[in-house]
DNA sequence: TCTGGGGTCCTAGGACCC
DNA sequence: TCTGGGGTCCTAGGACCC
Protein backbone atom coordinates (compact mmCIF):
# COMPACT_ATOMS: atom_id res chain seq x y z
CA UNK A 1 0.00 0.00 0.00
CA UNK A 2 1.13 3.48 -0.53
CA UNK A 3 1.39 6.57 1.42
CA UNK A 4 -0.31 8.56 -1.24
CA UNK A 5 -3.65 7.79 -3.12
CA UNK A 6 -1.74 7.44 -6.58
CA UNK A 7 -3.88 4.40 -8.01
CA UNK A 8 -6.54 5.38 -10.10
CA UNK A 9 -9.54 3.31 -11.37
CA UNK A 10 -11.60 4.12 -14.89
CA UNK A 11 -14.80 2.23 -15.06
CA UNK A 12 -17.03 3.57 -17.98
CA UNK A 13 -20.85 3.37 -17.12
CA UNK A 14 -22.82 0.77 -18.62
CA UNK A 15 -20.10 1.02 -21.83
CA UNK A 16 -21.77 -1.20 -24.45
CA UNK A 17 -25.22 0.55 -24.29
CA UNK A 18 -23.62 3.91 -23.63
CA UNK A 19 -21.83 3.67 -26.97
CA UNK A 20 -25.48 2.35 -29.01
CA UNK A 21 -27.36 5.57 -27.14
CA UNK A 22 -24.41 7.71 -28.51
CA UNK A 23 -24.82 6.43 -31.78
CA UNK A 24 -28.59 6.37 -32.07
CA UNK A 25 -30.28 9.07 -30.47
CA UNK A 26 -33.64 7.52 -30.94
CA UNK A 27 -31.97 4.88 -27.58
CA UNK A 28 -31.17 7.95 -25.54
CA UNK A 29 -33.08 8.14 -22.20
CA UNK A 30 -34.80 4.51 -23.19
CA UNK A 31 -33.88 1.13 -21.75
CA UNK A 32 -31.14 -0.66 -23.90
CA UNK A 33 -29.61 -4.23 -23.55
CA UNK A 34 -26.79 -5.15 -25.15
CA UNK A 35 -25.53 -9.22 -25.73
CA UNK A 36 -26.95 -12.54 -27.20
CA UNK A 37 -30.39 -12.04 -28.45
CA UNK A 38 -30.91 -16.06 -29.59
CA UNK A 39 -32.56 -18.27 -27.83
CA UNK A 40 -29.42 -18.86 -25.02
CA UNK A 41 -28.09 -15.10 -25.28
CA UNK A 42 -27.03 -13.18 -21.74
CA UNK A 43 -27.25 -9.99 -21.45
CA UNK A 44 -23.66 -7.97 -21.89
CA UNK A 45 -24.60 -4.46 -20.76
CA UNK A 46 -27.62 -3.23 -19.63
CA UNK A 47 -28.55 0.42 -19.80
CA UNK A 48 -29.47 2.68 -16.45
CA UNK A 49 -32.80 2.85 -17.60
CA UNK A 50 -32.71 -1.13 -18.15
CA UNK A 51 -31.56 -1.59 -14.87
CA UNK A 52 -34.42 0.24 -13.51
CA UNK A 53 -36.96 -3.23 -14.32
CA UNK A 54 -34.41 -5.38 -12.55
CA UNK A 55 -32.30 -6.42 -15.76
CA UNK A 56 -28.23 -7.06 -14.77
CA UNK A 57 -25.75 -8.36 -16.61
CA UNK A 58 -24.93 -12.29 -16.98
CA UNK A 59 -28.91 -12.77 -16.69
CA UNK A 60 -30.67 -14.63 -19.27
CA UNK A 61 -32.11 -12.52 -22.46
CA UNK A 62 -35.31 -14.14 -22.38
CA UNK A 63 -35.27 -13.15 -18.64
CA UNK A 64 -34.73 -10.04 -19.44
CA UNK A 65 -37.36 -9.84 -21.83
CA UNK A 66 -40.03 -10.91 -19.55
CA UNK A 67 -38.60 -7.92 -16.95
CA UNK A 68 -38.31 -5.06 -19.52
CA UNK A 69 -39.64 -6.52 -22.43
CA UNK A 70 -40.27 -2.82 -24.21
CA UNK A 71 -36.25 -2.19 -24.41
CA UNK A 72 -33.98 -2.50 -27.33
CA UNK A 73 -32.25 -5.91 -27.91
CA UNK A 74 -29.00 -5.31 -29.22
CA UNK A 75 -26.17 -7.46 -30.54
CA UNK A 76 -22.83 -5.87 -29.67
CA UNK A 77 -20.94 -4.01 -32.50
CA UNK A 78 -17.27 -4.76 -30.80
CA UNK A 79 -15.89 -2.59 -33.50
CA UNK A 80 -17.56 0.52 -32.17
CA UNK A 81 -16.63 -0.25 -28.73
CA UNK A 82 -12.44 -1.45 -29.64
CA UNK A 83 -13.00 2.26 -31.33
CA UNK A 84 -13.86 4.47 -28.35
CA UNK A 85 -12.06 2.27 -25.86
CA UNK A 86 -9.09 3.25 -27.23
CA UNK A 87 -9.61 6.90 -27.21
CA UNK A 88 -10.31 6.35 -23.79
CA UNK A 89 -6.93 4.22 -23.61
CA UNK A 90 -4.78 6.65 -25.51
CA UNK A 91 -6.08 9.58 -23.17
CA UNK A 92 -5.22 7.50 -19.86
CA UNK A 93 -1.65 7.45 -21.40
CA UNK A 94 -0.95 11.00 -21.85
CA UNK A 95 -2.19 11.39 -17.77
CA UNK A 96 0.13 8.56 -16.72
CA UNK A 97 2.36 6.45 -19.27
CA UNK A 98 1.96 3.36 -16.71
CA UNK A 99 -2.19 2.21 -17.83
CA UNK A 100 -3.10 -0.95 -17.42
CA UNK A 101 -6.48 -1.97 -19.20
CA UNK A 102 -8.56 -4.47 -17.87
CA UNK A 103 -11.12 -4.75 -20.34
CA UNK A 104 -12.68 -2.77 -23.10
CA UNK A 105 -14.30 -0.38 -20.44
CA UNK A 106 -12.08 -0.37 -17.64
CA UNK A 107 -8.16 0.52 -16.52
CA UNK A 108 -5.55 1.35 -13.39
CA UNK A 109 -3.58 4.09 -13.98
CA UNK A 110 -0.77 4.87 -12.06
CA UNK A 111 -0.37 8.49 -10.91
CA UNK A 112 3.28 8.19 -9.36
CA UNK A 113 4.47 7.79 -12.54
CA UNK A 114 2.38 10.89 -13.95
CA UNK A 115 5.37 13.70 -13.12
CA UNK A 116 2.56 15.32 -10.72
CA UNK A 117 3.89 17.52 -8.14
CA UNK A 118 -0.03 17.41 -5.75
CA UNK A 119 -0.26 14.01 -4.59
CA UNK A 120 -3.44 15.39 -1.83
CA UNK A 121 -6.41 13.88 -2.19
CA UNK A 122 -7.36 17.42 -3.01
CA UNK A 123 -4.93 17.39 -6.11
CA UNK A 124 -5.97 14.05 -7.31
CA UNK A 125 -8.95 14.78 -6.72
CA UNK A 126 -8.89 17.42 -9.46
CA UNK A 127 -6.93 15.28 -11.60
CA UNK A 128 -9.60 12.79 -11.96
CA UNK A 129 -12.48 15.45 -12.25
CA UNK A 130 -10.66 16.71 -15.38
CA UNK A 131 -10.43 13.03 -16.43
CA UNK A 132 -13.84 12.59 -16.48
CA UNK A 133 -14.51 15.68 -18.51
CA UNK A 134 -11.66 14.67 -20.81
CA UNK A 135 -12.93 10.91 -21.40
CA UNK A 136 -16.53 13.01 -22.20
CA UNK A 137 -15.22 14.63 -24.84
CA UNK A 138 -13.01 12.29 -26.55
CA UNK A 139 -16.12 9.62 -26.09
CA UNK A 140 -18.95 11.80 -27.63
CA UNK A 141 -20.24 12.47 -23.96
CA UNK A 142 -19.99 8.76 -22.13
CA UNK A 143 -19.19 9.27 -18.29
CA UNK A 144 -16.78 7.15 -16.03
CA UNK A 145 -16.36 6.58 -12.72
CA UNK A 146 -13.64 7.03 -11.21
CA UNK A 147 -11.96 5.66 -8.02
CA UNK A 148 -8.47 6.69 -6.42
CA UNK A 149 -6.57 5.10 -3.36
CA UNK A 150 -3.61 3.81 -2.50
CA UNK A 151 -3.92 0.46 -3.71
CA UNK A 152 -5.36 -1.40 -6.45
CA UNK A 153 -8.20 -2.85 -4.13
CA UNK A 154 -9.52 0.15 -3.07
CA UNK A 155 -9.20 1.91 -5.99
CA UNK A 156 -11.56 -0.64 -7.64
CA UNK A 157 -13.67 -1.11 -4.78
CA UNK A 158 -14.17 3.55 -4.76
CA UNK A 159 -14.92 3.26 -8.55
CA UNK A 160 -18.18 1.35 -7.87
CA UNK A 161 -19.21 2.89 -4.52
CA UNK A 162 -20.79 6.48 -6.74
CA UNK A 163 -21.74 4.66 -10.05
CA UNK A 164 -23.26 6.02 -12.52
CA UNK A 165 -20.58 9.19 -13.19
CA UNK A 166 -18.91 8.18 -9.39
CA UNK A 167 -15.71 10.05 -8.12
CA UNK A 168 -13.81 8.41 -4.34
CA UNK A 169 -11.33 9.63 -3.60
CA UNK A 170 -10.64 7.56 -0.68
CA UNK A 171 -7.76 9.21 2.09
CA UNK A 172 -4.89 7.40 3.28
CA UNK A 173 -5.33 5.49 6.23
CA UNK A 174 -9.08 5.57 5.99
CA UNK A 175 -9.20 1.95 3.48
CA UNK A 176 -10.07 -0.56 6.69
CA UNK A 177 -12.56 1.69 7.97
CA UNK A 178 -14.34 1.73 4.38
CA UNK A 179 -13.92 -1.70 3.52
CA UNK A 180 -14.89 -3.14 7.16
CA UNK A 181 -18.65 -2.89 7.17
CA UNK A 182 -18.76 -4.44 3.11
CA UNK A 183 -19.45 -7.59 2.08
CA UNK A 184 -16.45 -9.84 1.28
CA UNK A 185 -18.02 -9.89 -2.36
CA UNK A 186 -16.36 -6.36 -2.94
CA UNK A 187 -13.08 -8.24 -2.87
CA UNK A 188 -12.08 -9.37 -6.42
CA UNK A 189 -11.74 -12.84 -6.55
CA UNK A 190 -14.77 -13.47 -4.15
CA UNK A 191 -17.58 -14.70 -6.22
CA UNK A 192 -20.31 -17.08 -5.06
CA UNK A 193 -18.54 -20.48 -4.73
CA UNK A 194 -15.99 -18.35 -2.29
CA UNK A 195 -18.78 -15.78 -0.74
CA UNK A 196 -20.86 -19.29 0.03
CA UNK A 197 -17.54 -21.04 1.51
CA UNK A 198 -16.68 -18.11 3.70
CA UNK A 199 -20.64 -18.01 4.78
CA UNK A 200 -20.60 -21.38 5.84
CA UNK A 201 -17.37 -20.64 7.66
CA UNK A 202 -19.78 -17.75 9.72
CA UNK A 203 -17.74 -14.91 7.58
CA UNK A 204 -19.99 -12.33 5.77
CA UNK A 205 -18.08 -9.33 6.11
CA UNK A 206 -14.66 -7.99 5.57
CA UNK A 207 -14.76 -7.33 9.56
CA UNK A 208 -15.92 -10.94 9.66
CA UNK A 209 -12.50 -11.76 7.23
CA UNK A 210 -10.22 -10.05 9.31
CA UNK A 211 -10.57 -12.01 12.29
CA UNK A 212 -10.07 -15.50 10.32
CA UNK A 213 -6.49 -16.31 10.91
CA UNK A 214 -4.50 -16.99 7.76
CA UNK A 215 -4.13 -20.58 8.30
CA UNK A 216 -7.86 -21.15 8.48
CA UNK A 217 -8.89 -19.29 5.21
CA UNK A 218 -6.36 -21.21 3.47
CA UNK A 219 -7.92 -24.32 4.96
CA UNK A 220 -11.13 -23.00 3.85
CA UNK A 221 -10.39 -21.44 0.18
CA UNK A 222 -7.51 -22.78 -1.07
CA UNK A 223 -3.62 -21.82 -0.65
CA UNK A 224 -3.07 -19.27 -3.31
CA UNK A 225 -6.54 -17.53 -2.36
CA UNK A 226 -6.28 -18.10 1.39
CA UNK A 227 -3.10 -16.17 1.51
CA UNK A 228 -4.36 -13.26 -1.20
CA UNK A 229 -7.89 -13.40 0.55
CA UNK A 230 -5.62 -12.66 4.11
CA UNK A 231 -4.02 -9.63 3.53
CA UNK A 232 -7.02 -8.13 1.17
CA UNK A 233 -8.94 -7.89 4.61
CA UNK A 234 -6.47 -5.59 6.00
CA UNK A 235 -6.39 -3.27 3.03
CA UNK A 236 -3.06 -5.14 2.49
CA UNK A 237 -2.03 -4.84 -1.33
CA UNK A 238 0.78 -3.72 -2.70
CA UNK A 239 0.32 -5.34 -6.63
CA UNK A 240 1.91 -2.64 -9.53
CA UNK A 241 0.51 -1.61 -12.15
CA UNK A 242 1.14 -3.92 -14.75
CA UNK A 243 1.60 -1.97 -18.88
CA UNK A 244 2.12 -4.80 -20.87
CA UNK A 245 0.50 -8.35 -20.29
CA UNK A 246 1.40 -11.47 -22.74
CA UNK A 247 -1.29 -13.11 -24.46
CA UNK A 248 -1.54 -16.48 -22.79
CA UNK A 249 -4.22 -18.25 -24.86
CA UNK A 250 -6.56 -17.60 -27.75
CA UNK A 251 -9.71 -19.24 -28.27
CA UNK A 252 -13.43 -18.99 -29.93
CA UNK A 253 -16.32 -21.14 -28.73
CA UNK A 254 -19.67 -20.77 -29.86
CA UNK A 255 -23.02 -21.42 -28.09
CA UNK A 256 -25.85 -23.12 -29.95
CA UNK A 257 -29.63 -22.54 -29.90
CA UNK A 258 -30.62 -25.98 -30.37
CA UNK A 259 -28.09 -29.09 -28.77
CA UNK A 260 -26.62 -30.48 -31.73
CA UNK A 261 -25.71 -34.45 -32.22
CA UNK A 262 -24.78 -34.64 -36.03
CA UNK A 263 -21.00 -35.90 -35.35
CA UNK A 264 -20.48 -34.63 -39.05
CA UNK A 265 -21.91 -31.19 -37.91
CA UNK A 266 -20.21 -31.26 -34.89
CA UNK A 267 -16.70 -31.88 -36.68
CA UNK A 268 -17.44 -29.24 -39.54
CA UNK A 269 -18.10 -26.65 -36.69
CA UNK A 270 -15.30 -27.34 -34.72
CA UNK A 271 -12.79 -27.51 -37.66
CA UNK A 272 -14.70 -23.77 -38.35
CA UNK A 273 -13.37 -22.52 -35.16
CA UNK A 274 -9.77 -24.05 -35.27
CA UNK A 275 -9.30 -22.07 -38.54
CA UNK A 276 -10.82 -18.88 -36.95
CA UNK A 277 -8.23 -19.66 -34.16
CA UNK A 278 -5.67 -20.24 -36.23
CA UNK A 279 -6.38 -17.33 -38.17
CA UNK A 280 -6.50 -15.00 -35.22
CA UNK A 281 -2.77 -16.60 -33.90
CA UNK A 282 -1.24 -15.59 -37.10
CA UNK A 283 -2.50 -12.15 -37.30
CA UNK A 284 -1.20 -11.46 -33.87
CA UNK A 285 2.37 -13.50 -34.95
CA UNK A 286 1.59 -16.23 -32.51
CA UNK A 287 1.74 -19.67 -31.93
CA UNK A 288 1.09 -22.71 -29.41
CA UNK A 289 1.77 -25.63 -28.62
CA UNK A 290 -1.67 -26.57 -26.78
CA UNK A 291 -4.99 -27.34 -28.63
CA UNK A 292 -8.45 -27.65 -25.89
CA UNK A 293 -11.51 -28.13 -27.31
CA UNK A 294 -14.29 -27.74 -25.04
CA UNK A 295 -17.87 -29.42 -25.36
CA UNK A 296 -20.93 -28.03 -23.10
CA UNK A 297 -23.34 -30.89 -22.97
CA UNK A 298 -26.77 -30.26 -22.97
CA UNK A 299 -26.84 -30.73 -18.99
CA UNK A 300 -24.59 -27.39 -18.86
CA UNK A 301 -21.73 -30.20 -17.56
CA UNK A 302 -18.51 -28.99 -19.42
CA UNK A 303 -15.60 -30.93 -20.75
CA UNK A 304 -11.95 -30.32 -22.52
CA UNK A 305 -10.01 -32.47 -23.98
CA UNK A 306 -5.95 -30.54 -25.04
CA UNK A 307 -3.08 -32.16 -26.49
CA UNK A 308 0.43 -30.26 -26.54
CA UNK A 309 2.86 -30.89 -29.21
CA UNK A 310 5.94 -30.89 -29.71
CA UNK A 311 6.33 -27.62 -31.39
CA UNK A 312 4.19 -24.34 -31.54
CA UNK A 313 1.92 -24.21 -34.36
CA UNK A 314 -0.16 -21.83 -36.02
CA UNK A 315 -1.14 -24.12 -38.72
CA UNK A 316 -5.49 -23.92 -39.72
CA UNK A 317 -4.47 -28.20 -40.64
CA UNK A 318 -2.29 -29.07 -37.67
CA UNK A 319 -5.15 -27.39 -35.19
CA UNK A 320 -8.22 -28.29 -37.11
CA UNK A 321 -6.95 -31.95 -37.36
CA UNK A 322 -6.00 -32.37 -33.26
CA UNK A 323 -9.21 -30.03 -32.26
CA UNK A 324 -11.51 -32.95 -34.15
CA UNK A 325 -9.58 -35.66 -33.14
CA UNK A 326 -10.09 -34.07 -29.15
CA UNK A 327 -13.98 -33.96 -30.24
CA UNK A 328 -13.91 -37.43 -30.45
CA UNK A 329 -12.77 -38.39 -27.19
CA UNK A 330 -15.97 -36.95 -25.66
CA UNK A 331 -19.53 -39.07 -25.53
CA UNK A 332 -21.55 -36.10 -27.14
CA UNK A 333 -24.45 -38.40 -28.17
CA UNK A 334 -26.92 -36.85 -25.67
CA UNK A 335 -26.67 -33.16 -27.41
CA UNK A 336 -24.05 -30.75 -27.05
CA UNK A 337 -24.94 -27.25 -26.94
CA UNK A 338 -21.47 -25.29 -26.78
CA UNK A 339 -18.36 -26.28 -28.75
CA UNK A 340 -14.91 -24.05 -28.36
CA UNK A 341 -11.39 -24.47 -29.92
CA UNK A 342 -8.31 -22.60 -27.92
CA UNK A 343 -4.77 -22.99 -28.06
CA UNK A 344 -2.51 -21.76 -25.23
CA UNK A 345 1.13 -22.64 -24.19
CA UNK A 346 1.85 -19.90 -26.71
CA UNK A 347 5.83 -19.48 -28.33
CA UNK A 348 7.74 -16.93 -27.40
CA UNK A 349 9.00 -17.07 -30.92
CA UNK A 350 7.01 -15.89 -33.95
CA UNK A 351 5.89 -17.15 -37.58
CA UNK A 352 8.13 -14.37 -38.87
CA UNK A 353 11.10 -16.05 -37.44
CA UNK A 354 10.19 -19.48 -38.94
CA UNK A 355 9.36 -18.14 -42.65
CA UNK A 356 13.19 -16.77 -42.39
CA UNK A 357 14.18 -20.70 -41.54
CA UNK A 358 11.49 -21.79 -44.24
CA UNK A 359 12.42 -19.60 -47.31
CA UNK A 360 15.95 -20.43 -46.39
CA UNK A 361 15.46 -23.86 -47.20
CA UNK A 362 13.08 -23.70 -50.11
CA UNK A 363 16.29 -20.84 -51.83
CA UNK A 364 18.64 -23.92 -51.02
CA UNK A 365 16.71 -26.84 -52.49
CA UNK A 366 16.09 -25.09 -55.51
CA UNK A 367 18.96 -26.36 -57.37
CA UNK A 368 17.30 -29.72 -57.38
CA UNK A 369 19.71 -30.98 -55.31
CA UNK A 370 17.44 -32.01 -52.74
CA UNK A 371 18.02 -35.65 -50.85
CA UNK A 372 15.27 -38.20 -51.38
CA UNK A 373 13.06 -39.42 -48.52
CA UNK A 374 14.19 -42.69 -47.75
CA UNK A 375 11.26 -45.20 -48.46
CA UNK A 376 11.52 -46.57 -44.84
CA UNK A 377 10.76 -43.41 -43.93
CA UNK A 378 7.23 -43.91 -43.89
CA UNK A 379 7.13 -47.38 -42.61
CA UNK A 380 5.28 -47.07 -39.39
CA UNK A 381 2.51 -45.05 -39.00
CA UNK A 382 0.09 -44.51 -35.87
CA UNK A 383 -3.18 -42.60 -35.31
CA UNK A 384 -2.81 -41.86 -32.06
CA UNK A 385 -0.69 -40.74 -28.94
CA UNK A 386 1.87 -40.34 -27.89
CA UNK A 387 2.32 -37.80 -30.02
CA UNK A 388 -0.99 -36.00 -30.92
CA UNK A 389 -4.11 -38.00 -31.37
CA UNK A 390 -5.39 -37.77 -35.25
CA UNK A 391 -1.54 -36.93 -36.24
CA UNK A 392 0.35 -39.76 -38.46
CA UNK A 393 3.32 -40.68 -36.78
CA UNK A 394 6.07 -41.55 -39.85
CA UNK A 395 9.88 -42.67 -38.92
CA UNK A 396 12.94 -41.00 -40.74
CA UNK A 397 16.56 -41.76 -40.45
CA UNK A 398 16.69 -38.00 -40.36
CA UNK A 399 16.48 -37.57 -36.53
CA UNK A 400 13.42 -36.11 -34.82
CA UNK A 401 11.09 -33.10 -36.74
CA UNK A 402 7.45 -31.95 -37.86
CA UNK A 403 6.51 -31.37 -41.72
CA UNK A 404 6.50 -27.88 -41.69
CA UNK A 405 5.27 -28.05 -45.36
CA UNK A 406 4.79 -30.34 -47.98
CA UNK A 407 3.96 -29.81 -51.80
CA UNK A 408 3.78 -31.57 -54.38
CA UNK A 409 7.09 -33.62 -54.48
CA UNK A 410 8.28 -31.89 -51.83
CA UNK A 411 8.06 -32.37 -47.77
CA UNK A 412 10.07 -30.00 -45.59
CA UNK A 413 10.65 -31.03 -42.15
CA UNK A 414 11.72 -28.73 -38.89
CA UNK A 415 13.95 -31.29 -36.62
CA UNK A 416 13.74 -31.03 -33.35
CA UNK A 417 17.17 -30.37 -30.95
CA UNK A 418 15.99 -32.70 -27.69
CA UNK A 419 14.56 -30.65 -25.03
CA UNK A 420 16.07 -27.20 -27.31
CA UNK A 421 13.31 -26.87 -29.30
CA UNK A 422 13.32 -25.58 -32.71
CA UNK A 423 16.40 -26.95 -35.11
CA UNK A 424 17.49 -26.73 -38.61
CA UNK A 425 14.55 -26.99 -41.53
CA UNK A 426 15.80 -29.95 -44.50
CA UNK A 427 13.26 -30.30 -47.46
CA UNK A 428 13.38 -33.82 -49.05
CA UNK A 429 12.05 -34.72 -52.67
CA UNK A 430 9.19 -36.88 -51.85
CA UNK A 431 8.94 -39.06 -54.90
CA UNK A 432 5.73 -41.16 -53.76
CA UNK A 433 2.78 -38.41 -53.58
CA UNK A 434 0.60 -40.71 -52.17
CA UNK A 435 2.38 -40.87 -49.07
CA UNK A 436 3.21 -37.63 -48.78
CA UNK A 437 2.48 -36.13 -45.10
CA UNK A 438 0.35 -33.59 -44.05
CA UNK A 439 1.89 -30.26 -42.64
CA UNK A 440 2.05 -31.15 -38.56
CA UNK A 441 2.88 -35.03 -38.93
CA UNK A 442 6.03 -36.11 -36.84
CA UNK A 443 9.42 -37.87 -38.18
CA UNK A 444 10.21 -39.53 -35.39
CA UNK A 445 13.95 -41.26 -34.58
CA UNK A 446 14.19 -44.80 -34.74
CA UNK A 447 17.49 -44.44 -32.54
CA UNK A 448 15.14 -43.09 -29.97
CA UNK A 449 12.72 -46.11 -29.88
CA UNK A 450 13.50 -48.33 -27.48
CA UNK A 451 12.35 -51.13 -29.10
CA UNK A 452 14.25 -50.20 -32.15
C1' DT B 1 -34.97 -24.85 -23.47
C1' DC B 2 -32.22 -20.82 -17.04
C1' DT B 3 -27.14 -20.23 -17.59
C1' DG B 4 -22.40 -15.84 -23.60
C1' DG B 5 -17.67 -15.25 -25.06
C1' DG B 6 -13.03 -14.21 -24.24
C1' DG B 7 -9.90 -14.53 -21.10
C1' DT B 8 -6.86 -15.46 -16.36
C1' DC B 9 -5.42 -18.14 -12.49
C1' DC B 10 -5.45 -22.15 -9.34
C1' DT B 11 -5.62 -27.09 -7.90
C1' DA B 12 -4.73 -31.85 -8.02
C1' DG B 13 -3.00 -36.06 -9.81
C1' DG B 14 0.15 -38.61 -12.66
C1' DA B 15 4.37 -39.06 -15.44
C1' DC B 16 8.99 -38.43 -15.53
C1' DC B 17 13.60 -36.96 -14.18
C1' DC B 18 17.35 -36.17 -11.02
C1' DT C 1 17.37 -53.33 -4.34
C1' DC C 2 14.50 -50.20 -1.81
C1' DT C 3 12.91 -45.83 -0.27
C1' DG C 4 12.02 -40.93 -1.13
C1' DG C 5 11.75 -36.05 -2.12
C1' DG C 6 11.52 -32.21 -5.25
C1' DG C 7 10.79 -30.04 -9.61
C1' DT C 8 8.58 -29.70 -14.06
C1' DC C 9 5.31 -30.79 -17.49
C1' DC C 10 0.81 -32.23 -18.84
C1' DT C 11 -4.23 -32.80 -18.32
C1' DA C 12 -8.97 -31.84 -16.50
C1' DG C 13 -11.84 -29.16 -14.06
C1' DG C 14 -13.41 -25.12 -11.72
C1' DA C 15 -13.72 -20.23 -10.01
C1' DC C 16 -13.63 -15.84 -11.42
C1' DC C 17 -13.45 -11.39 -14.17
C1' DC C 18 -15.66 -8.06 -17.54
Amino acid sequence: MRSDPTILHVDLDAFFAAVEQRDKPSLRGKPVVVGGVGGRGVVATASYEARVFGVRSAMSTREARARCPHAAYLTGRFDAYRQTSRRVMELLRGLSPLVEPLSLDEAFVDLAAAGLDDLSVAGVTAVAERLKADVAEVTGGLCGSVGVATSKLVAKIASDLDKPDGLVVVPPGTERDLLRPMSVGVIPGVGPATAERLRRAGVHTVQDLEDVPADELVRVVGQAHGTSLYRMARADDDRPVVAERETKSVSVEGTYDTDLVDRRLLEGLVERQATQVAERLRKARLSGRTVTVKIRLHDFTTHTRSSTLPAPTDDTRVVARLARSLLGEVDTSGGVRLLGVGVSGLADWIQEDLFADYEDTEQAGAGSTLEPLPADALAAVTRSRPWAPGMDVVHAEHGAGWVWGSGVGRVTVRFETAGTGPGPVRTFRMDDPALAPAAGDRFDDPEDDPEG
